[in-house]
DNA sequence: TACCTGACGGGCC
DNA sequence: GGGCCCGCCAGGT
């Protein structure tokens, strides 16, 4: 596992409940803007590692749930959101602007 | 070994 | 304002 790869779950692990960040937001605090892909995959990667990563609060850029899909049918993306407080209507996060946590804001970087 | 796809985003037409 | 194309890295076929 690469650092990227760490440094990429160490960010979403920090995402406070009931907040939401997009892939974007975390690939541009780590430095790498255009791949924003590169952060999809690594949370493709994220399903076994180890303190577990909350990649059910990481959603595009439109606050849509895109890899609900990818999520074990024992903990649907959605349901995991609602536990947390956020309302989600059609895939997608109601307020996703005010729920919304920047890693460059929050952290400061 | 090489090409294509994949949980995205931003820029250009 | 909306749609299309390109760029990012890595893994799978």
């Amino acid at each position: 596992m690469n650092q990227i790869y760490n440094a990429i779950y160490d960010i979403v692990r920090l995402i406070p409940y009931g907040r939401v960040t997009s892939y974007g937001a975390i690939a541009k605090s780590l430095g790498v803007g255009g791949g924003a892909r590169f952060v999809g995959w690594a949370m493709n990667a994220a399903h076994g590692v180890h303190p577990a990563v909350p990649a059910h609060r990481v959603v595009n850029r439109n606050g849509m749930l895109t890899g609900k899909h990818h999520f074990p049918a024992v903990a649907p993306m959605q349901k995991l959101l609602e536990e947390e407080g956020i309302v989600v209507i059609d895939d997608k996060i109601v307020d996703f602007e005010h729920l919304f946590w920047n890693p460059l804001t929050e952290l400061e970087l």
